[in-house]
DNA sequence: CTTCCATCTGACCGATCGGTCAGGGTCTGA
DNA sequence: TCAGACCCTGACCGATCGGTCAGATGGAAG
């Protein structure tokens, strides 16, 4: 009965997301999401303004999740951001595995895209939080391995469950980030306005 | 005088490299190509059969050291396999970190061309090695996070000396692999047919 | 029955893609 | 002087891309 509705709008998202894991946004055209949907490619571009758009909606979730991350990071130092970080960006891998094997590869360039104006800039800071606000090279470069790491071990293992893929790469995480070996964010020297 | 001599080949060759890793393969045109040379579309096609065989040989070079360092693992077991595993990834990023950072991300798809059509294997093994050959998820998970992440970094981190960044991806490889804790492929309990 | 609106489609558009081809220069060696 | 190899080019090809548009369909409201 209420099942009857088409719901073509969410099929085409659906369709998208399955072409986009597996031929990138740019190797897969509109026709072919229209084909695995099963209709035309006008249906397509009806439900959605341009293929930029259909991006969008089908990332927006994930961009929300990253967005309150980076509100929670606000603030943190150390070893306290490192490990707000980790473990905020290993269930964030998980959960949106599918939106992160979209964006494989075609990150960059995908984030000229308007839609994605602020990615970068949030990522950046993930990636400084998960170093620890540390300047060493090891550090920010660990970071970086990780962040990308663990953004394409979660599109490979499609098929380990959640939780054992969400331990395993938390525990990877914690082995490998460079330790902040003294929790000295800035000498007592300088004004300490909130301690 | 004899730097007189155009070179066109290389130039092409230098420039699809540049134009590759900024815009990735997919993403540049062979018009692309010919603009940065300063020469014609079809004068690349006069140089190199197709856009394919231009990416084949920029990739030989790297693709002839991925080769022999699968022949060096080869045998190896538990610790052994680990360590020079992720040694002889790390060089190999390092030192072809233009290479990597053209594949970037399309791996997956490029791999399916009959130009690389064993590197697919060899990346399985090499990830097996540095998993020390070992089946527990974590161990295999572990392995793909510094391969991949490992890339990543070398293609991002242009800027950084070859020295520096091989000796952070080495501690930071060492400190991230799972360890072997037991060199015990299989117990005694069952047939060694070769010990 | 008519009107209206949401949904969907085939036909079509200009742009760009990888690739082909005939031919024009230029140099060399006979 | 002439033949031929080498290098390079503009013009062109069919295919495919993202995107537009007029119109067909069908159900709900008046």
């Amino acid at each position: 009965m209420g099942r009857a509705v088409p719901d073509t709008h969410g099929e085409i998202l659906a369709a998208a997301a399955r072409r986009f894991t597996v031929t990138g946004y740019r190797g897969t055209s509109l026709q072919d999401i229209a084909r695995e949907v099963g209709c035309s490619k006008a249906t397509v571009l009806y439900h959605f303004a341009n293929k930029e758009a259909l991006l969008a909606e089908l990332m927006a979730p994930a961009i929300e999740v990253l967005r309150s991350l980076d509100d929670q990071l606000n603030g943190l130092t150390g070893a306290a951001a490192q490990e707000v970080a980790a473990q905020g960006f290993v269930d964030l891998a998980v959960r949106f595995r599918q939106e992160i094997a979209v964006l494989r590869g075609e990150f960059p360039e995908l984030l000229c895209q308007p839609a994605f104006a602020h990615i970068q800039e949030i990522s950046d800071r993930l990636r400084d939080a998960l170093a620890g606000h540390s300047d060493r090279p090891g550090a920010r470069i660990a970071a970086l391995v990780l962040l990308a790491g663990i953004s394409e071990a979660c599109a490979e293992f499609a098929d380990i469950p959640d939780d054992e893929l969400r331990l395993a790469l938390l525990t990877l995480a914690r082995r490998a980030v460079e330790p902040v070996d003294a929790p000295v964010p800035h000498p007592p020297t300088t004004e300490d306005k909130d301690s």
